[in-house]
Order: C-alpha cells, then sequence, then structure tokens
DNA sequence: CAAACCATGTAACCAGTTACATGATTAC
DNA sequence: GTAATCATGTAACTGGTTACATGGTTTG
C-alpha cells in the first residue's frame, strides 16, 4: 500500500535518478507547489519503497557519515506509478485556515480584517506575477507525452487558482470598503 | 496554543451554544467545507478548550451514557476568537493529489488520462452548480458583522474556487484531445 | 581554515483518522 | 419493539513536523 508520498518520489525518480537528498530539494521546487515532505519522511519512504521493489539505488562514494546512494526507478516501480496516474485521487478534506477565519470575520474588527485581505491580495498577485513570468519563459504548452508537460499543465493550474484568489481578496476588500469604516 | 481546531470550535460556538455533537455535524457542513474533524477529535479539543477557560458548558440529562453538555463561548474565548480572526493565516503546506497526478501525467495512457479529467470536470460543475442554487438563495450578501455575511463570503470563495477548477480541467481535456489519440 | 552545502539517518511529538465501546431518546 | 438518531468517550494507528545527531566535500 504506497502511500501518495511514494508516488511523489516515484514522479520525481521517472524523470531521472536521484539521492534522497535532491528528492528533498525537489519536495521543495516545484513539487513543493502541490506536495511536500521534509527529509526524514523522505528517507524513511525511500526505505519502504525499497522493501516494495518499487525503486533502486547504487552505493556511492560521497559526503556524510553514510555515504550516498543514488535512487531509479525498477520496472515495477514504473508500472505502479503508470496504474496510480490514471486513477481517481482520494479525496482529502479541504484545510483552509483563510477561509475559516472568513467564516467568523463578521466579528472582527473592519480595519483589521481589511488588513488581513490587502496582505493576502498582495502575496498572491506576487505568487501569480511569478507564475506568470514562468509560463512565459515556456513559450506555450509542450505535448503530452513530454515531461515537461507535467510542469507546464501544474503551472497551469497554479496560474488559475492564484487568479481565484486574487479575484476573491479583491471581492471580499470591496464587500468590506462599501459598508464602511 | 490553541490549535486551528480550537479556532474552528469557538467561530461556531460564536453563532450558538451547541452539543459536541452538534459541533460535529457542523465540521460536516457547513464548516467541511473549509476545516473537518471527527467527533473523537472534537471531543479531545473541547476539553483542551475548557482546562483553557475558552468555553464552559452546561451538563443536561439526556441521551447516551453520560448524559450530554451543552458549550458556550466565555468572555475570554470570545476574546481569542477575536484576536485570531485578523491574524494572518499560517501557511500550510499545498497537498492536492489531482495535481501531483497531472506532474506525472506525461507517462499515462491519453485515453484513461482523459476519462480522469472528464469525472474530475464532472464533479466540479455538480459542486459548482450546487454552490450557485445556494447563492440564488441568499439574493445578496449580507452586511458584515451580520453572521451570516460568514456563511455567504465563504460560499463566494468556494464559487471561485470550483470555477477554476472546471476551467483547469477544460483546459486539459483540450490539451489531451488535440494531441491526438 | 571556516562556512556553506551535500548527505543520511533516528527519536519525540502532534494532528488527524478509524475502530472500539456504551447507552439513552425518539419516531415509526 | 426495533431502528435511527443523539450523545460521549477511549485506544490504536498513520502521516507529518521538528529536533537531534553525524560527518564528508566544496568554495572562498
Amino acid at each position: 500500500m504506497t502511500s501518495t508520498l511514494g508516488f511523489a518520489i516515484l514522479a520525481v525518480l521517472a524523470r531521472g535518478e536521484r539521492t534522497g537528498y535532491d528528492l528533498a530539494a525537489a519536495m521543495r521546487t516545484p513539487v513543493g507547489y502541490f506536495w511536500t515532505a521534509g527529509h526524514s519522511q523522505i528517507h524513511a519512504e525511500l526505505q519502504k519503497l525499497r522493501a516494495d521493489g518499487l525503486v533502486g539505488f547504487e552505493a556511492e562514494h560521497g559526503p556524510g557519515p553514510q555515504g550516498k546512494k543514488v535512487y531509479h526507478l525498477t520496472a515495477d516501480g514504473l508500472a505502479a506509478l503508470r496504474a496510480w496516474v490514471t486513477e481517481p485521487p482520494r479525496a482529502r478534506p479541504e484545510r483552509d485556515e483563510l477561509v475559516l477565519k472568513t467564516y467568523a470575520s463578521w466579528l472582527a474588527e473592519p480595519g483589521l480584517l481589511r488588513r488581513l485581505f490587502a496582505d493576502q491580495l498582495a502575496m498572491h498577485e506576487e505568487r501569480l506575477a511569478g507564475y506568470e513570468r514562468e509560463e512565459a519563459a515556456f513559450g506555450g504548452p509542450p505535448p503530452p507525452g513530454d515531461p515537461r508537460f507535467g510542469n507546464y499543465a501544474t503551472l497551469w493550474c497554479g496560474l488559475g487558482y492564484e487568479r481565484h484568489r486574487v479575484e476573491w481578496c479583491r471581492w471580499m476588500l470591496e464587500r468590506l470598503s462599501s459598508a464602511g469604516a
């Protein structure tokens, strides 16, 4: 029973062999935009994946007390990843603290509330601008089948999400202003 | 150090006294759209909130081996909730399994992938239609300061989110169709 | 030679889920 | 009377975070 984190690791490894350290870096950027994990979790998961025969490694001489291990997908690992990709995602409960605050926002001081949403708006506008720069660097979507299609399609999702968030923050600020201080 | 779940409970209690059972129901609908918890977690959290003096309860005779406890906010609880509402939300790591699958989608069979996104599209269209019906029932936003403002504003966020998701699924399907197979 | 980076691992803790356990009240 | 609902709690487990622990390699 491979966990979602396990598949996240397999998905990175499908693009080329990596050390645990490299995987941790990938789990910050770009995979961190939709799935994250610290290095301690990654090393533990790699041991499980290895026990299940989904990854293997070559030990190399390198830094640290244990040297380094370069992990790669096995044939079984690739097959498991391929099968997982098109299966419907397990529904996870939503958890959005800003929306929860919004639910209780009728209790808040209007000035402080406007400040909260103005800050959130600025943050999402900044992220959006960053994604737009990234998108421009692509110059159009790569074809499905190209690994870069995965990067582009997730970026496109991020663009849509940030736009939605920006619009919602602006809508909130309008509502909060029109009702006076 | 009250947890976010603690504030979710306080936010519900701010609208009126409730039993743990009632709180669990609220954590399914409507709060469940942005924060969820099972009843076991809620009872445990209520004990902590009580130890911190943020809630109190009246024991009543009722069903079950322990009777029932009707919880209410204390003055401290209301103050803590008010202070929390306008503080910036703690950044949580994103975890979106569908986007992770998308990242690995270059490996997938095109037909199965189209099926995945068609199903997701149908699901989000259905949710969107439901939210639109709810929105129509409001007949415009209540003023901030009205508890119903909280409900309306979170609903508006949900509407935007579902629209974004619908658009992204459609974009994916277009990309996947134009590339043949 | 010092700091930053590369590299792997364990342990303790916290949050959240699922399963177990009990039993009164209400509606049919 | 029986089933659904109301009602509260504990225990075991899983996933994830933070802190602890070690030490080699590279760059300035």
